[in-house]
DNA sequence: TATATTTACATAAGTACTTATATAAACAAC
DNA sequence: GTTGTTTATATAAGTACTTATGTAAATATA
């Protein structure tokens, strides 16, 4: 017997804080067993700032839709967390800016698979045709009763920390997993130009087409990274477009697909694969380093302008 | 932008709990506007209560799913704004026996046509197919940031205080709704006997189809209320089984339908209506004689138990 | 029958929000 | 260029829950 659950939509709001109740305290059991020392009522405020990289009381107040003490109030949790920083504006001496510590940039990427997991499990109960509201919810309660929200997470994880990476070749239904990687890793560490929308949602005209590769990253049935190998010449190709899901980041997604792209070329007989890169993505050098890739003179007119290092790997063996 | 709805499953607790807040929110505003002294977040207690007539702490806990002092703080609420009677049980003294008082009964029938509308208004708009909840949940909030839920229930309040009351005649698709209008009734003066439920869930044999007749109050599409003409002999018949949902009590429904069985007697030229009641329903029996009925004689052979008093209305006119 | 355990409810303190209000800087108006 | 208004954030107090714990009666156990 559950009343909530008989009364149906004229106790609707009670109901739906109870729900809230159980979800947050079930994702704060999830932090608790990976030793994350995170609250579930700070995820809002933390991913605005971790997606903004600067930002503003009022910015996240307006994203959010709660009250501005409310923010002020989880902005101070969060700094006593050292989570984040706060400076005050130089030019507007009222403005507080926002942005993630080290300390916080570190729980994030450490949060990301974890948030990443939660997504899906609670997409998996939740995505189902009703009819009504207290449809879907009396579903989703059944489904926590069955079994526990953190439970299920906790299991998740566990199954996707084992699963497989398989490289796949180009299809155009994965157009848009795509632009999508390639659009997030050009936000997180450059610009996004308008060119590089017109190559990105054309891959294939642009890339395949002209004779190129485009593989892909999946993990069961999402799509978690991809490059492309892009034809100079006869032989010679461009490693480019290489782009990893966030929440996969750490699992050297990159490295298989890099190892794949090698692997590949020589099995064409290709002569030789080259990349442009800029000197600030030490980590991704560091890779292609470790990938036998020897840095060569740049070109006076580089086709790119964020590039400042070129690179090249001859695949005589 | 709105952040919560962004980031769709990974923030559906936070989500819950705001949009729980807004639904409060705007069902107080509904309360302050009929100047109606009362809390949304009281509701589900009350309601058991009104309800259960007689109940404990720990029963409504169970039946809520919420910490026990939750419970204990909203009861004493509802204490202090003297809506309920809270005594020891006489067996075993740990119990605390709660029930509505005379003033939370009064304030009981100002609010069941509001819930009633809210139920009504709020089931409207979360009544869709969807594929997930998320969507239902934006679809929601789309409809409140278009029309607010507090000046949708208002709205749709004024309409209903309007809405006409039709009398219809039996159909076997109104079953249900006379055993339910029925059986309510009978668990709110008496109770129910297994003998009723057979009775009142075969309709058409135990009644039409010995010559009876039932109508039916209806409200829009809503069946609010229901009688009974049952055949005693040619041309005289025992009015019965009259019953009228909570929600609308006080609209005069009841009398409706009784000028309906008048009526629709003296144009069959049925010669005297009777009936049995109970003393105790002092509104009911004012209401018959109002109507022209008068007490006569019981039989020693009272075909009803719990009744105590006879009347009959002569129809020679 | 004395003692331990369980049950029913109350109290205390904490939490994550709310509204109302304060403070100080920026901006606008005259 | 002073003054009033707006904007950005902080503080204070209240609310409706929570967990942890207390108290007293009922029940089980030895």
């Amino acid at each position: 017997m559950d009343a909530l659950r008989e009364f149906r939509e004229i106790s609707l709001g009670s109901r739906l804080n109870r729900m809230s109740d159980v979800m947050m305290k079930e994702t704060q059991k999830v932090y608790t067993y990976y030793g994350i020392d995170f609250d579930p009522y700070l995820f809002p405020a933390f991913k605005i700032i971790s997606l903004k990289n600067k930002t503003t009381n009022t910015e996240i107040r307006e994203l959010l839709n709660v009250s501005q003490p409310a923010i002020t109030q989880t902005l101070h949790k969060l700094l006593k967390k050292e989570l984040i920083n706060i400076n005050s504006d130089e030019i507007d001496k009222r403005k507080k800016i926002i942005s993630l510590s080290d300390k916080g940039e570190k729980l994030l990427i450490k949060m990301i698979p974890i948030w990443n997991v939660i997504h899906e499990t609670v997409e998996k109960l939740t995505t189902f045709p009703s009819e009504n509201l207290v449809g879907h919810l009396s579903q989703l309660e059944d489904a926590f009763s069955e079994k526990s929200m953190s439970e299920r997470v906790i299991s998740n994880m566990k199954s996707s920390e084992h699963s497989e990476i398989t490289i796949i070749s180009f299809d155009e239904k994965y157009t848009e997993d795509f632009y999508n990687l390639n659009i997030e890793w050009l936000e997180t560490f450059f610009y996004v130009e308008s060119h590089d929308k017109v190559v990105l949602s054309n891959a294939k005209s642009y890339i395949i087409d002209k004779g190129g590769h485009i593989f892909f990253a999946k993990d069961g049935e999402h799509i978690v990274g991809t490059v492309a190998l892009i034809k100079i010449e006869d032989g010679i190709f461009e490693l480019s477009k290489m782009a990893v899901s966030p929440a996969f980041r750490g699992k050297k997604i990159g490295q298989k697909l890099m190892q794949h792209c090698i692997s590949f070329s020589k099995e064409q007989n290709y002569t030789k694969l080259i990349l442009y890169s800029n000197r600030k993505l030490e980590n991704a050098i560091y890779i292609y380093e470790k990938y036998g890739f020897k840095e060569i003179p740049m070109e006076k007119d580089s086709p790119y302008e964020r590039s400042n290092i070129k690179m090249e790997l001859p695949l005589d063996s």
